[in-house]
DNA sequence: TTCCTAAACTAAAGCGCATTAGTTCACCTC
DNA sequence: GAGGTGAACTAATGCGCTTTAGTTTAGGAA
């Protein structure tokens, strides 16, 4: 391996132009003061010799250090199965880098190893935002970030407490959307497996299923999980083996659900209970029976994100630091497993 | 949102404990030239007042900016699909935080982007080291990156020119057991669908299927797609329509598997025809009939990938340099795709 | 006492850029 | 021809840290 090369620096252009650093870094920076036969004389240089700002000798001067960062605390085993952080991860990618900002990406293990890494980017100055998901019960996130005054977007808000601008999830819509299809469907009892009772969406969806199902069908079951294949599995079998067995299973995400639908082959109801996911992926049209799932396209949701984060970036105290902004309206993808009754 | 906080300097801690800049710097970095009593001043204060180092100051003066990138090349489309990227990312961000060690994360649409993005990342001195992947014919990276003398790991190699070191597969063994397989179970005219053929690794390997199924087998036959579900569908089609149709069909990766299947079960051939997957997911398991799998752990390969990285990244003409890495022994999984016939 | 030495500490320069506060100089006005 | 003006350019400083090349001081040896 060759050793790295010697990069050019602003002095090496302004001395060989017999200019002074000044002059250099006007003209490359497109501001007034220099003549337009120098600025091209620089710019050529540059060109030729490859020159680009340092990055870090940038940011030291007060530049904005044109990088934003993304913590994700989640187990690691169960990593890799859901597929919405990646998509989202892919759409927020995308208009970071159109716009000339680098994704700093990091996982923990703890939301308090979490709090650590965002602390030190903070104070680090290493990043100019930071974009964080998955809001628990008395999450210490919002206020910390608030304290260090780190521009933040929260991924699937809203944060009760209103100190974080977030990018929310029409939840009753979709719920809606859900409760509405099975009830067309022929289904009367319904049954919720869900995620761990500290994350606050999954809070939000059960309120908001139960309360799309309130008055019309009886109040709706609701067993949480871990979000393991594991839990998926012994949550359902639980669910049918009870005395008044649900004719539908709504699953917060599709491990939960292909989780279930395994559960249900192994009893033999699989014909006889419908079952939907709040999450829709490949695996849920290449599932037998493929599966109805509320759809909301996570890619567009980390654009939506990224926007919103460069804006708060951009201006602190501008509007984009007030009202949440919904990403999208969820539609319902009706497939083989929820078929009418 | 508060005004972002002024954070002390090193400046801030000397004037207040009176002590000079170098005095403070030496303290903290635990360098011989203070006493132990004032270094442990020091450090009760930098903890006090939550300092810590300004990470562009650091790198300025030539400390390690302890920052590696990852660039990748995919079609947004296709992209979330695979879970292995996921995966892949998430077994090198351990390692690499664990080591104290960012992620700069970026996605492009080409090649070409791609290499703008490593070219920037080198001249703006931002990364010590790059991970790449999914290396093609005449690819220009591993020339690019030697030229620019940035260290660089390929994860998923070897590069045939070996510009670059790699973590590599054995696709030799790999092929070999699922050859194997195939034929214990009566199988005998095998067809493959790989992904695009400017890839080399499914070059490498349908050569090393060709390879395992010679003096065995007849000659399989093999149909590139682009990876996309569409052409997933059509190449299996194409192939079982055919007048030797093929008694098993091995996927270049889940993607393309599930979509075989689809076509397999719309002919009416599912029970006929054995299939597998040379790369395994939850998907492989909750398909109907499970999918008969390659596995190796994406996670793990990425640790490989990271340690191997930061190994260049400390000694870029260490022996990391040389050989080329083996990151785990593929197996197969057997499930109910491939039965005995 | 003098001289030497090591320990403890400091002054100052440098990393590569941006920026403020000038300085020159040609050109214009009255 | 004095005074004014704006364009083009430069010197010098700062960003926050590391590091080199000292300087000071206490303690020990001769």
């Amino acid at each position: 391996m060759p050793p790295r090369q010697h990069r050019p620096t602003l002095k090496d252009l302004a001395t060989r132009l017999g200019i002074s650093e000044t002059a250099a870094s006007f003209a490359l920076n497109g501001r007034p003061g220099v003549s337009e036969q120098t600025r091209e004389r620089v710019l050529a240089l540059a060109e030729e010799l490859n020159w680009a700002p340092n990055h870090a000798a940038r940011t030291l001067s007060g530049i904005t250090s044109m990088t934003v960062g993304f913590v994700l605390t989640r187990d690691v085993q169960e990593f890799g199965m859901e597929s919405f952080y990646l998509r989202l991860l892919t759409g927020a990618q995308f208009v970071l880098s159109s716009r000339g900002y680098a994704l700093l990406f990091q996982m923990t293990h703890s939301v308090d190893e979490e709090l650590a890494v965002l602390r030190r980017w903070s104070k680090e100055r290493r990043v100019e935002g930071v974009i964080i998901s998955d809001l628990r019960r008395a999450d210490p996130r919002p206020a910390f970030l608030k304290e260090l005054g780190l521009p933040a977007v929260l991924a699937g808000g809203p944060d009760p407490k209103r100190l974080l601008p977030a990018v929310t999830v029409d939840d009753g819509v979709a719920m809606r959307l859900l409760v509405e299809h099975l009830q067309q469907t022929g289904c009367r009892r319904l049954a919720y497996v869900s995620g761990p009772a500290e994350l606050l969406h999954v809070h939000r969806r059960i309120g908001a299923f139960r309360k799309a199902a309130s008055g019309v069908l009886a109040d709706p079951g609701v067993v949480h999980t871990d979000y393991s294949e594991e839990q998926g599995l012994a949550a359902t079998r639980r669910l049918i083996e009870a005395d008044d067995r649900p004719d539908a299973l709504v699953f917060d995400n599709e491990v939960l659900a292909v989780a279930g639908v395994r559960a249900l082959r192994a009893a033999g109801l699989l014909a006889e209970i419908s079952v939907a996911s709040c999450e829709d992926s490949a695996i849920c049209v290449a599932l037998q029976p493929s599966l109805t799932a509320v759809r909301r396209d996570p890619t567009v949701f980390g654009e939506a994100v990224a926007r919103k984060l460069l804006r708060l970036v951009d201006s602190p105290d501008g509007p984009a630091a007030r009202p949440d902004i919904e990403a999208q309206q969820p539609t319902i993808v009706v497939r083989e497993s929820t078929p009418q009754r």
